[in-house]
DNA sequence: ACGGTCCCGTAAACCGGTTTGCTAAACCGT
DNA sequence: ACGGTTTAGCAAACCGGTTTACGGGACCGT
């Protein structure tokens, strides 16, 4: 394309109207600053010329980017294409277009995140799923610009967005166990860098935390041979339900930390020949728009989702222009459990013998 | 945050390094100009004061932005919420990524979708949805900037990227017709500005016209009023299946635009006691990947929606520095029907009488 | 007629990098 | 020892805007 016409500039419009770039730069930004007919002449001739001013050089004058970013230790394509991050996407784009900022992914540039964080240009980043203590944050931190962590444990008084996800879970849990369960299966979320699972930050660390507190409360036990691990993607609750499947496991119910891999439990599940909820309960983690569509719809453990995006975008503004902060800046949603279709007693066939045979 | 300690210029780094500015840009950017034991010192220095390069200064500096946009007539909550987009953009950010680019989302700002245009700062757009004679693909077009429009009719030789609509959907009726089905309920997507939906340049009318060809072929006509439209989303689906009933229509298929609307149709057919596919059978379109998992699974027309993203990459980034298109810049996918468990032969029923009774 | 305010508009310094000559020193073969 | 070629690094222009400090004229009351 060549770029054809060089695309005219705050000077060539000055040159053409008689006046200064200054008085260009007023006539959009400040219009009050001159007189109406200059106003109306320079815009006249600036149309004329379809002018339009350089969003970069006008970035760099006002050292604002008017935009914020998402930052993720995942790849963008797996970020898009799980729904989950697409409902927290969409919170974080409505409030930032509220506030007249654009969106921007920031996730590993040919596999190094922190040379994608060098070459974004932001004014505030939301991070999910990035621990406290993961080098970007650190490096995030030393740079001085507002950010917010996301469904990690962040510092105290860091900005943070958190959701109660222990009593998430254990609502989860005690509702299966009120149901008659005692044989569990639970699926859980892999860490993005390997290792980083036995981190009590994890996500899946305070989940399952809250599912043990439930089921200890009726005496049982979730061992960790129980509780495998895979992506948070249908494909992932497909493959991991099969797995432990093969393993020799029989659970009456299934526990999984997001509703994508819930989804793909449910479909492990009819391939087996298993029955839902009949002769398997199983319950999800996020309540995601598809999770009411499913069948039978999936009982699932509520979090505000693109609410959480929204209150994300507002900590990070607040953040920004000197940070007063009155209120603490951390901000925990509270969860719930959404009962629906997918869970029932558990089938007679699998009733334990009452303890009483002592 | 108050910007605490002011970051750190290429000025600095020259100072304390003894160096001039030029010295620290090669060190970075063109280290074999300089001597090995001079880009080392520069880069100590840098580090020790934790330099990086501002990025709109040399986005400014270079005119590459390192950006491409996806520009959408709506809003980025809508976006996300939308699996087909969410597909499409994987595959966008995949071969951005390959490319060292990052990816923008360009959508209305405060209702105006130029003024959104006018704010990005992109090397180039990727277009979806947006007719060939839609006001802000004439603004694209006059910038300069290398575009391409994705899945709307373009200018001969202008960019871009399409799907063979009117195929699929023929083969999806051609399916229904086949099973023996003669009464279909057609549910469309609805044009993003009012009164475009009678352009044959959008999607809805190709493929009606694809399902109009293939019923035609069995001497079928569907009229106007077995055609209903709505928003792309399963609560589109839903709302326009209950519209239809609403409005007495009983048909024993349904030919959906989307996946989502197909699954929202899933739904209503269920709430009313329909059981699908042995009362009506359903077929959506895109084959996104909750497809497979919905109950029962979808019947669809499949398209490569990452593929289509990754190619529209291609398209864009050749288009980039002088375009010598050997090649015809425009590409266009196959698509091809995936049966699946959500269409059947017609209820008994329901099946019309034979023709031969005259 | 005079000093004081406004009102309009300008000149020039900046933002933080990249890139284009250009020069001085080092290196080369003969 | 000498002209020619590299090599290493510098100064300054440039990218395209914004913003601050300032000046001249009109208007004002006295």
């Amino acid at each position: 394309m060549e770029q054809a016409t060089r695309r005219s500039t705050i000077a060539d419009v000055a040159r053409a109207a008689g006046v200064s770039k200054a008085a260009v730069s007023f006539a959009f930004n400040t219009p009050e600053r001159l007189s109406t007919d200059t106003v109306a002449r320079i815009r006249d001739v600036a149309s004329g010329l379809d002018y339009r001013p350089d969003p970069v050089a006008r970035m760099l004058a006002q050292r604002r980017t008017w935009t914020v970013g998402i930052l993720t230790p995942q790849a963008l394509d797996v970020i898009f294409s799980n729904p989950y991050f697409g409902e927290f996407a969409a919170g974080v784009a409505t409030a930032a277009e509220a506030a007249g900022l654009a969106v921007q992914f920031i996730s590993p540039l040919h596999g190094s995140l922190a040379r994608a964080v060098d070459r974004a240009s932001v004014d505030g980043i939301i991070a999910v799923g990035l621990g406290a203590d993961h080098p970007e944050i650190g490096q995030i931190r030393r740079s001085g610009i507002p950010y917010v962590l996301v469904d990690s444990t962040a510092l105290p008084d860091e900005p943070a967005i958190l959701v109660d996800d222990e009593s998430g879970a254990r609502a989860a849990a005690a509702h299966l166990v009120k149901l008659g369960h005692r044989s569990f299966l639970v699926i859980g979320i892999e860490p993005p860098s390997a290792g980083a699972g036995a981190e009590p930050a994890w996500v899946t660390s305070r989940r399952l935390r809250g599912y043990r507190a439930a089921a200890a409360d009726a005496g049982i036990a979730i061992h960790d041979d129980v509780v495998v691990l895979g992506p948070a993607s249908m494909e992932g609750g497909i493959e991991a339900f099969h797995r432990a499947w093969a393993d020799g496991q029989r659970p009456t119910a299934v526990l999984a930390m997001s509703d994508a891999m819930a989804i793909g439990a449910l479909r492990a599940a009819r391939e087996l020949g298993l029955r839902v909820p009949a002769d398997l309960s199983v319950v999800g983690f996020d309540d995601l728009d598809v999770a009411q569509y499913t069948d039978p719809p999936l009982t699932t453990v509520h979090q505000p989702n693109r609410q959480k995006g929204e209150e994300a975008v507002r900590l990070v503004i607040v953040g920004g222009p000197r940070r007063k902060s009155p209120e603490p800046a951390q901000h925990q949603f509270a969860t719930h459990l959404v009962v629906r279709g997918s869970t029932a007693v558990v089938p007679p066939s699998r009733q334990e013998v009452p303890d009483d045979r002592s």
